[in-house]
RNA sequence: GCCGGGGUGGCGGAAUCGGCAGACGCGCGGGUCUCAAAAACCCGUGGGCUUCGGCCCGUGAGGGUUCGAUCCCCUCUCCCGGCACCA
């Protein structure tokens, strides 16, 4: 008999299907085949591949194969995104170059995903550090700019006060610099931004459509983007005469107005507070909001505040009311300014409290009398002291007053966003540098498309201190201005990862491809993608901005699609004792040393065997004795033997029930493979091979069931069943190349099924009757069932409940 | 606090147009083989009771609808995830 030897067979498949191009994407115009592109969210190389990327991979791997087997033309890239501050890390603490540490990490996780006998193309295979990619990186750049899309401000950001560099929020940890432990202070900087929030209406709109997206995924990025609707309100400074507008969603409360509240970034916030006589008050708070962390200011107290002295003038009735500066405001969120309203909202109310200002009541609850109010109230009711709205029921009274305000001239409708501008200058070297000069006489000048790509220096001294390291470099960032030629400096920023990451599944479609980013037609062929897999992690940033970048490369006509990815789907985390695996815990388990030791297909096996693919893993639970042979690795033993018996008996008669089991495994299974159910795909291929075993043992053949059953297990386990359908099975070509067996509903038919007979409800007898019996032949078996006569005993029947043929309920008196 | 998801054997998990709860696997117990052990293979495995025919209980807790509820409804509870001064 065969046996199974991973060690063995593992190493000769993979030759033997790099050899054959077997995963390579068809670009023949006269193939056929539908096409489908089967994307998995690209590594960030940081090491060895760990467990989560065997998960992801597995599962995205299994979908690949799949298709190719359904008869689909797969697209099936890899590649990495590879900038990033963790190279550079790891470069100033090991005193090697990013590039080499990060080539060397991308070399590795290469080897380790060929090792587990993934599907990939590797022509396409790609890395975002990569001159020939990050050239089209920073042509994007351009045409975004171009575009008025690309923009510089200045904005306030985290400052690591040790490392000397700029933070990005998720690198701040409870106030602190994640590599350091510095808390990090406040510093407003010129950046580059991208115009994302042009796009916020469209990317709301447009996820009525992601019909196959995890609902989680979707409310995050509602969330994130954050629509409200209200009405832009303007009032008027009363000492100043300056005009400020303001954002509400609450204009039906503008009579409840009993002050007046500037965030302290405001730039009115100075003039007013001089005007008002309070500036020496004032500055001391304006100064510490500033060096408070913007991490930290959701911590800040709702009731601190300053009074500005000067009055805002209320456009609905003339009311004059006190202005304040307070932290509870942010400059971000809407105009920077509010209209407070202490009856109507709980905030407003606090800091009213505090201050000694009046509350007034213009919203009551429907019947009831005027009452001193308590707190804020917030629910529905009608209008009151609300001049020409009295007795109007809020909150359908919204838009009137909108309109009314439109109609005065003193504001209107309006829809603000919580979604901000997309910020993405970094001080950091290992990244993609902006193509921006700068030149004294014509400002930002776009660096001409042929002098791409802007090639970061390899001399520089990338290590923490001062400025950034491209601004240390004593000769790079000199040029001549593309305008005029006169002396000019680079920008020295380079750009977050997230813009490398926002096309990179565009370029897969064009690999390789010197005069542009991708073709249109290429991109067009092959997308939008199919399926693509990763973490949620990823929910909001990644696929927003992937959105958002495939929104606006459809403005410029650069692709014909407005939503890359039209199925996601998000696999657990691998975690171990239900904490996240880390080095400091010392609780990682490595996908490779149990490949290196079971096998490719047992590893994968054991990770989508585990549990739902949505779900999280907890090795802890699902791992054994790490020396003891895994279960899946047994099976697979098992597997062998039944598909080489069943082969060495070609002419032996396969029951009746075998080829049952065999087409309804192949419906069940494809069920599952389709709904990303692996688990239970897999349970079923166990249960097909016992029942062979079954059936082999009794002297019957199951050549049938063997050939099927190889073939469903070539998604999961591809190096066994490669082994089993071309040396043990003999079949000619590759199993993964073969069609998706199919399954006929007269052979899946049942010809009996189990009949239950309840009385009362509870299960009393279970009888095999023909599987097209009736209601009247299905209760004359129940009445006839001994165990359902015992269990009436002398009670009498008053009613019998019939589902033929599956059940019958007795119910007694 | 708000929103979303979930609680099933010793463990991972199956089963939801309401109709056999616990598929499949791990672990555990017993057996075969062996001088012995491991491996492999076979049998058993929710709890309790049993006259060995079966019976009772059981899907976080309580209630409801129903002939019948893991599934639908209400209340509660615990866990996980996301958001959290957003005007």
């Amino acid at each position: 008999m065969r046996r199974y030897d991973p060690a063995d067979i593992e190493p000769k498949w993979q030759r033997i299907w790099e050899a054959e191009g077997l995963h390579r994407a068809s670009e023949d115009p006269a193939d056929p085949r539908p096409r489908f592109y089967a994307l998995d969210m690209f590594p960030y190389p940081s090491g060895d591949l760990h467990m989560g990327h065997a998960e992801a991979f597995s599962g995205g791997d299994a979908v690949a194969r799949f298709k190719a087997m359904q008869g689909y033309n797969v697209l099936h890239p890899i590649g990495w995104d590879a900038f990033g501050l963790p190279a550079e890390n790891a470069a100033i603490k090991r005193e090697i170059h990013p590039r080499e540490w990060t080539y060397a990490n991308i070399e590795q996780q290469a080897r380790s995903f060929a090792r587990m006998g993934m599907s990939f193309d590797w022509t396409r295979r790609l890395a975002t550090c990569d001159p020939e990619y990050y050239r089209w990186t920073q042509w994007l750049f351009l045409k975004l700019f171009e575009r008025g899309l690309a923009y510089r401000k200045s904005s306030p950001v985290n400052w690591c006060p040790k490392d000397q560099t700029v933070l990005a929020n998720e690198q701040v940890i409870a106030g602190a610099c994640e590599r350091c432990g510095t808390p990090v202070e406040r510093r407003d900087l010129t950046q580059w931004f991208f115009k994302i929030t042009d796009y916020a209406q469209r990317l709301l709109d447009d996820m009525d459509g992601l019909v196959d997206w995890p609902a989680r995924v979707i409310t995050m990025q509602r969330n994130w983007i954050g629509r409200s609707e209200g009405a832009e309100v303007t009032f008027t400074i009363e000492e100043t005469g300056d005009e400020v507008p303001i954002f509400t969603t609450r204009p039906d409360t503008l009579w409840g107005v009993t002050f007046f509240v500037f965030a302290v970034e405001h730039p009115l916030v100075r003039k007013l507070a001089e005007a008002g006589g309070r500036w020496e008050e004032v500055e001391p708070l304006v100064g510490k909001v500033r060096n408070t962390p913007l991490t930290h200011r959701e911590e800040a107290d709702t009731k601190e505040g300053v009074v500005l002295g000067v009055h805002a003038v209320n456009p609905v009735n003339g009311e004059k009311v006190p202005c304040y500066v307070a932290p509870y405001v942010l400059m971000e969120y809407g105009t920077g300014a509010i209209m407070a309203v202490p009856g109507h909202d709980q905030r407003d109310f606090g800091f009213a409290r505090q201050h000694g200002l009046p509350v007034r009541e213009v919203i009551r609850p429907e019947g009831e009398p005027a009452s001193e109010l308590a707190e804020a109230y917030v629910g529905e009711g009608v209008m009151v002291s609300s001049g020409p709205f009295d007795g109007e029921r809020s909150p359908a009274s919204i838009p009137k007053v909108a309109a009314w305000l439109a109609a005065e001239g003193r504001g209107g409708a309006a829809v603000s966003f919580r979604l901000r501008d997309w910020l993405i200058s970094r001080q950091r070297y290992w990244g993609a540098p902006i193509p921006i000069v700068h030149c004294p006489a014509h400002g930002e000048v776009a660096v001409p498309e042929d002098q791409l790509p802007v090639l970061l220096p390899e001399d520089v001294d990338f290590r923490p201190g001062g400025e950034s390291p491209l601004a240390r470099h004593p000769s790079w960032k000199r040029t001549a201005c593309p305008d005029c030629g006169a002396d000019a400096v680079r920008d020295t920023d380079t750009m977050d990862t997230f813009v490398d990451s926002s096309w990179y599944f565009f370029r897969y479609c064009s690999p390789g491809l010197t005069e542009a980013a991708f073709r249109r037609e290429d991109v067009d062929r092959w997308m939008p993608v199919g399926q693509y897999t990763g973490g949620v992690e990823h929910a909001i940033l990644h696929l927003l901005y992937s959105r958002f970048f495939t929104k606006a490369l459809y403005d410029m006509g650069m692709v014909g699609f407005t939503e890359p990815f039209p199925k996601l789907m998000n696999q657990g985390q691998v975690i171990y004792g239900g904490a996240s695996m880390s080095k400091s815990k010392g609780n990682v388990v490595e996908p490779m040393p149990l490949v290196e030791r079971w096998g490719a297909d047992s590893m994968r096996l054991i990770i989508l065997f585990a549990g739902p693919f949505e779900g999280d893993i907890d090795w802890k639970l699902i791992a054994g004795d790490p020396d003891r042979r895994p279960g899946v690795n047994a099976w697979l033993g098992r597997v062998f033997g039944v598909v080489d018996e069943a082969a060495s008996r070609p002419h032996a008669e396969e029951p009746e029930a075998l080829r049952r089991l065999t087409h309804r495994t192949i419906r069940a299974v494809t069920e599952d493979v389709e709904r990303f159910r692996f688990n239970t795909a897999i349970s079923k291929l166990m249960v097909l091979s016992n029942e062979m075993r079954a059936g082999l043992d009794a002297g019957g053949g199951a050549g049938e069931a063997a050939s099927a059953l190889v073939q469903m297990l070539a998604p999961f386990a591809p190096y066994a069943a490669e082994e089993l359908w071309r040396e043990v099975l003999g079949r000619e070509g590759s199993v993964h190349a073969s069609p998706w067996p199919s399954f006929e509903p007269d052979v899946a038919a049942e010809e009996t099924v189990t009949l239950i007979v309840q009385v009362d409800g509870k299960v009393r007898d279970k009888v095999e009757v023909p599987a097209g019996a009736d209601g009247a032949a299905c209760l004359e078996v129940a009445r006839a069932s001994e165990n359902a006569r015992r269990a009436i005993g002398d009670r009498e029947v008053a009613n019998e409940i019939v589902r033929a043929p599956r059940l019958v309920n007795l119910v007694t008196r």
